[in-house]
Parts: structure tokens; C-alpha cells; sequence
DNA sequence: GTCTATAGATTGATAGAC
DNA sequence: GTCTATCAATCTATAGAC
């Protein structure tokens, strides 16, 4: 297979196990089965290989995100209707679970992401931020136009907790580790996806004069 | 003051901004202001002083928990009734947000706890873990007999979405970085914790039968 | 493009004087 | 308890042969 892609692969999992300072290039390139040098040549530098990391998975989840989103915008603005609050959260959570090929490879990325929120001194917070701002400002657009009864900072502090349940049940689901916790409540995503969609609808919905009556 | 506790302050700090690897134990005593050599004399090894930095700080938090809640079960048995979800919510959450003398340098551990969930090849996850077991296994068993009509899968990972909203909410209120995101959506605590226990008893009680009849 | 070899810096930890 | 000095290991990155 291809060099790039290989170091791509190791990197993916080490990042996401071990965590982007623990994980060395030398344990990369080692698990890649390549030589530690061909990580510069290829990419620069062990945070250059963070980005390329990142963006390869992200790309596709936030393009269709957007997709998605933009779509209901304009439907709710050609039949000058408030856009379906469940209908928002699907788009803006299945994405996440895979976009369709959904190859192998996508629990360990989805710990990184878990990961990403915070570790490795806002490197891979920044990538972070940078790949999902679009998608973020529109789902803020369309929190607000389908909640009218409430505030700007409620809007705003119910996303901010749906995206953390969000990146909880992701790294619930994917990373080793809490198998134990699991036990015998294992979901698969689908399963996953509705409960996260009836509990942050309830979450948001609460409050709203609308509520029930659609 | 104490040598001891001028390390834990300053890696508390530290361990919370660059992440357990990243903070090295020279940054760490050179920032406390003590010799290099203090920390392994005092604590044994930079391992060791992450536990006793979480140790710390979570130990007052969890007792304060597990009091809160016994006192609920206790108070559900005596009278025979269900417990109640905005109540459990509310001992679940608030000692999070300070047990009440609420010293400076709670922010950062915040973050650090936020970080601990993922972070430090599992070190630190697995302190955290250990630390909060007890009030996490009664926390399923009251959320479980609030929501009697709920499968426990279905509690269990609405408790999870818990876990994940609250953690994203303390680390988007403490954190620096996080500043030009909120902009004007800044919230005290205590408004924080009333939209977070408003959120999750909507989340957590939708499609219970009982739901709005108590 | 891929390799070896190594530079150059930084890390956690410790021995031993005071 | 606190200090200096240093060891041994590890890290990222690069120079240069092939």
C-alpha cells in the first residue's frame, strides 16, 4: 500500500491510544513498518502528520454535515417554516458515526477526536476547531430558528451540551477501555443515534412554548 | 508555605494547560519556585504526583456527592417514593462546580479533569475512575428508580450524555481558549448548573410515562 | 523514495554534599 | 529537606549515501 497512507494508519491509532506526545515517531514509523525518516519527507514534521491525520477523517464528516444542514435550511426557508429540531440533530450527529463507507479505522479516529478536545498543548484543538467552524456556525443558525422562544446564551450552552454527550457516547462507544464499564449495555450506532437524538431533542426542546406541538 | 502543596498548585496548573506528558517536571518545580530534585523526594514520581494533584481535589468533590445522594436515597425509602430527577441532577452536578469553600485553582483542575478522560495513556483516567466508582454506582441506581419505565441501557446512557455534557460545560466555562467561542454567552455557575439540570432532567426524562404528572 | 547514522535537545530520575 | 551535578534514555529532526 501506499507509504503515505501506511503512516497515515499508525499514526491514526498510536494518536489516539497513546495520545500525540506519548505516541512517538519512532513507534509510529515502527508499527507502519516504515523508516522513522519518511515521516519528515512526507509530511514535514510529527505535527504536519497530526493535521494530515486529522483532515483526512474530518473532511468528508463536516462537508456532509454541511450538506445536510444546508439542505434543511433551505427547505424551512422555501416553505418559510422553523427547521425540525430532530432533523437538525440527525444531520449534525450521524455523520459522525461513519458517512457511509465507513472503512475500518474509525474507532480509533473517533478517540483521537474525544482526545482532540483537549490534549496536545491546542494543536489538535485548533485543527479541530478550524475543519468544523462552518458546520458550527450554521447549526447555531438553525438551533436559533428552531427554538425562538429561547436566548441567544441558552441556544448556545444546550449545543455546547449536546456536543459534549455527543463526544462522550463516541468515545463510550469506541475506544478500548470501557468495555467494562459497558457490560451489558452495548448499543450499535443506530441504536446510539436515536437515544442521543430524543435525549439532546428533549434537552433543547425544554422550555420552548412550541414544544409538543408540532 | 508548604513545598508539597506549592508542587501540587503549580503541576495542577501545568498538568491542566499542556496536558500530563507535555508538562515536564522541570517546567513544574521551576514554576512552584522548588528544586527539581523536591518532587521525586515528596511524591516519589511524576506519575505519583499526578494522582495526589487529582487525589486532591476530587476527593472533597466525591464525598460531598456521595452525601448529597445517600441522603436522597434514604429520604425516597423513608417515604416510599420515587426519587427525584431534578434533585439527583442537582447533587450529581453542583459539587462539581465547588464544594463551597471553592479556593482558587479550581478552574484549571477542571480542565484537568476534562483532559483526565482521555488523556495520559489511561494514568489519569483510571485515578478518576477509581475516585468517583461509589457515587457513580449510586448515581445508576436513584437515576434508575427516578426513570422506572426506562431499560437500563437506555439509563445508562443517558447518564453517559450526562457525564459528557456536564464535562464539556465545565471545560468551556474554565478554560482559557474557550473565550472568543463564548463571547457574549458567558454564565455563572450557578446559572450553568440550573441550564445543565434543566438540559438533562428534559434528556434523561423524555418518554417516561410519568413524565410531567409529578 | 528509502535508508543509516547521528546531531542536538529534553526528559525523568538519582547519587551525594550540605 | 534542599541543593548541584549528572546519568541514561528518549525524543524530533536532518545530513548524506544509495
Amino acid at each position: 500500500m501506499d507509504t503515505k497512507e501506511e503512516i497515515l494508519n499508525a499514526a491514526e491509532v498510536l494518536f489516539a491510544r497513546a495520545g500525540y506526545h506519548a505516541a512517538s515517531m519512532r513507534a509510529i514509523t515502527e508499527s507502519a513498518g516504515v523508516n522513522l525518516a519518511l515521516v519528515n519527507y512526507h509530511f514535514g514534521s510529527k505535527e504536519a502528520l497530526l493535521e494530515a491525520v486529522i483532515a483526512r477523517r474530518l473532511r468528508p464528516v463536516n462537508e456532509l454535515r454541511l450538506r445536510r444542514l444546508q439542505e434543511i435550511r433551505s427547505r424551512a426557508g422555501e416553505r418559510n417554516i422553523s427547521p425540525d429540531l430532530p432533523e437538525i440533530l440527525r444531520a449534525y450527529i450521524e455523520p459522525v458515526f461513519g458517512t457511509g463507507e465507513s472503512e475500518r479505522g474509525w474507532a480509533d479516529f473517533a478517540n483521537l477526536i474525544g482526545r482532540a478536545f483537549t490534549e496536545t498543548d491546542e494543536t489538535a484543538q485548533k485543527i479541530l476547531l478550524r475543519h468544523m467552524k462552518p458546520a458550527n456556525q450554521l447549526m447555531l443558525e438553525l438551533l436559533g430558528a428552531a427554538l425562538p422562544d429561547l436566548s441567544g446564551q441558552e441556544v448556545f450552552w444546550r449545543y455546547q451540551f449536546l456536543i459534549g454527550a455527543l463526544g462522550r457516547a463516541i468515545r463510550m462507544n469506541s475506544s478500548p477501555g470501557y468495555e467494562r464499564l459497558k457490560k451489558n449495555f452495548e448499543a450499535d450506532s443506530e441504536t446510539l443515534i436515536r437515544m442521543l437524538v430524543s435525549f439532546a431533542g428533549a434537552g433543547m426542546g425544554s422550555g420552548e412554548r412550541r414544544e409538543g406541538l408540532r
